[in-house]
DNA sequence: AATCCGGGGCG
DNA sequence: CGCCCAGGATT
């Protein structure tokens, strides 16, 4: 690796910060570049954030870089222009988290600090057989308390630097080359076949259910409709008048619940059916939505915030595909034909 | 504790 | 093309 052996801690801090979540042959160019513009603290701490951010275009997480700028100026200032030392001082600066502060710390001062990356759970999860989800604070804490239990005190930079290499070169995420790999024969993992199955990925975002109850109100040939605005999933999108519940509830308890009776209360109504959508599933979500379609007298008076739309028009909004495929499935014209109201 | 922040690589 | 990767800040 390129920097192997890099003691400058000027060096250190960019290099690891470009190399966040970024792989080193995507990164590398930009820190060459960087280095080239900025070669020391001073000159980036006297650097335009404007011609910063267009040096780091096109590598993402752009707050990154202004957090660099931000942190130069903080040594510049509140350091004296010296670059901290202290594990405690460079968590400080804007921009480093534990994992950058410990490798500061280890590979410029050699200092013993663990660094626990993805490369480093990785290889501890699976020589160890640890099942825990890094992303836990169970597992986060567990993760780095065996990497500093580990950490050689008489190297912390050499085997940082190891540590990471292997999970990086050997120790990869999908195909890992455990032929060729120093650890094989004391590796659980290996030896139990769970290879595939280590490290635990993170729980998915839990998922909770909700329970979306439309009214489709139809009034001669038009429908009432809405547009979604709160921060909510579906934003910008329309849907028809919406009753949501966190538990299930019945046709028979929706039409006399209270946000039902609010809604319709004085008008002249007629329950037509009521039918249940396909369960949608989005990624934290489940939707169970419910459409009950309910005939007004063509000249009642218009809902208050709702939209009156002709159904014939319905096909000008968007929908959610919750919506979309009940509309589909569901054509409203004639209704009123039908029942003579 | 959950969510956001951008890219690229891989199957 | 969808899935995966991942450290730090924010809320």
């Amino acid at each position: 690796m390129p920097w192997r052996g890099e003691k400058d801690p000027y060096r250190v801090w960019l290099s690891e910060v470009i190399l966040q979540q970024t792989r080193v042959d995507q990164g590398w160019s930009y820190y060459l570049k960087f280095l080239k513009a900025y070669p020391d603290l001073s000159s980036l701490a006297q650097a335009r954030e404007e011609e910063a951010l267009l040096a780091w275009q096109g590598l993402g997480y752009y707050s990154r870089c202004r957090h660099l700028l931000e942190a130069a100026r903080m040594i510049a200032t509140r350091f004296g222009g010296k670059f901290p030392e202290r594990h405690e001082d460079l968590l400080s600066l804007p921009g480093v988290g534990a994992y950058t502060a410990a490798a500061i710390a280890s590979f410029a001062f050699g200092l013993p600090h663990a660094v626990v990356d993805g490369n480093v759970i990785r290889v501890l999860a699976r020589f160890f057989g640890i099942g825990m989800a890094p992303g836990t604070a169970e597992g986060k804490a567990a993760f780095a308390g065996l990497a500093d239990r580990l950490l050689d005190r008489k190297d912390p930079g050499m085997h940082n630097q190891a540590l990471m290499d292997l999970g990086a070169q050997v120790c990869s995420p999908r195909s890992p080359s455990c032929p060729h790999c120093p650890l094989q024969g004391r590796c659980i993992a290996y030896r139990s076949g769970q290879i595939k199955l280590l490290p635990t990925r993170d729980p998915g975002p839990r998922v909770t259910d909700r329970y979306f109850h439309y009214l489709v109100i139809q009034a001669g040939d038009s429908v009432y409709i809405r547009k979604r605005t709160s921060n909510d999933i579906w934003k910008h999108l329309y849907e028809f008048p919406l009753i949501e519940t966190k538990r299930p509830l019945g046709p028979e308890k929706l039409i006399r619940s209270r946000p039902f009776c609010d809604l319709l209360g004085n008008l002249d109504f007629r329950i037509w059916e009521t039918r249940k959508a396909p369960l949608q599933k989005l990624t934290h979500r489940r939707i169970h939505g419910s459409f009950t379609r309910i005939l007004v007298p063509e000249s009642s008076a218009r809902l208050e915030g709702f939209l009156r739309v002709p159904v014939t028009e319905l096909s000008r909004y968007a929908f959610p595909r919750l919506i979309f495929s009940f509309l589909q499935g569901n054509p409203l014209t004639l209704l009123g034909l039908m029942t003579g109201l």
